[in-house]
DNA sequence: GACGTATCACTGTTCGGACAGTAGATCGCC
DNA sequence: GGCGATCTACTGTCCGAACAGTGATACGTC
């Protein structure tokens, strides 16, 4: 594959739309690295992002979940019946409102919660790595203005 | 879901990894604009890409394609298939290499280079909205930044 | 109390992405 | 010339994400 090829963002990035394009890169590389990370918890990209809302916050509804993620309520739907396939979550039905289903991280998953937190502090500081605290802060900055920009007003 | 609730990133985002959290919204958000803007072409995202990498570099193999990409070959041959059956794109055997398909962008794409060009135009007009050039090229220094940090040292 | 509306969870479908594995063609080297 | 390593494209499988649509329950209003 072109050995002596630099690992530069090709030509074609340059006039399409810079920004958009280095965004489009990062997030790729920045999930595919945390799904790396993940692989030892035996957990998927944004599964352990449910899992961790579950530890701190206790169980709740899916809809609740859905919301705390900005999330689609069918992708938490098939989430959490993975995670449930998986032994990592419990689901049962609410007595109180016969609609929802409430969703608690059963005892066998605490044992992850380490491990996961983990994962989630390397990948922190593989992403920052070598900025010092001013870097650290104008890159927040920035992402914030970034993902401000691209908020529908509706929301 | 709580309107008086600020648009500000969940509470839980604050000690698992602020800029990891912020890098997962900005792509969500960004790619769901990007496909909110793609709907009037017809074409998913990153399809567009592959368009638009086609009618610049012109007809060329699957292999330099993925690579242009950074993608999974696995991943372009599916979106080929796609592209073809929508007849955006035709494949082609390679008389010289067997094993080699060479893909093309049809006559009837073209009229959709305009359109894609425009929301990609639009795309990044959104996304650095309200930021003067020297902000731009500071996003721009902060996105590579990332990037670098996250790209394995092999590649 | 009955009816219309809203909420909740679910399924179906389509897409991109990653990983693993495969058949065929080409190339290189002996 | 023949044989092994490599390249190319493909399929299968799993996952997240979005959109659309569904049945069941709860709620508010008349």
């Amino acid at each position: 594959m072109d050995p002596g090829e630099p690992s530069v963002p090709a030509p074609a990035a340059a006039h399409g739309g810079p920004v958009s394009h280095a965004i489009f890169r990062l997030a790729r590389l920045h999930k595919l690295t945390a799904a790396q990370l993940l692989r030892r918890t035996g957990l998927h990209p944004n599964q352990e992002l449910v899992m961790m809302r579950l530890w701190e916050a206790g169980p709740q509804r899916q809809a609740d979940l859905a919301a705390a993620m900005d999330a689609d309520s069918a992708t938490i739907t098939r989430t959490i019946q993975r995670l449930e396939r998986a032994g990592f979550v419990r689901r049962t039905p609410s007595p109180t409102d016969g609609r929802v289903t409430m969703v608690a991280a059963t005892p066998a998953s605490r044992g992850l919660r380490d491990d996961v937190e983990a994962v989630w502090t390397e990948l922190e500081e593989r992403t920052v790595a070598g900025l010092d605290e001013q870097e650290r802060a104008t890159v927040l900055r920035v992402l914030d203005r970034l993902e401000a920009n691209l908020t529908p007003p509706g929301a």
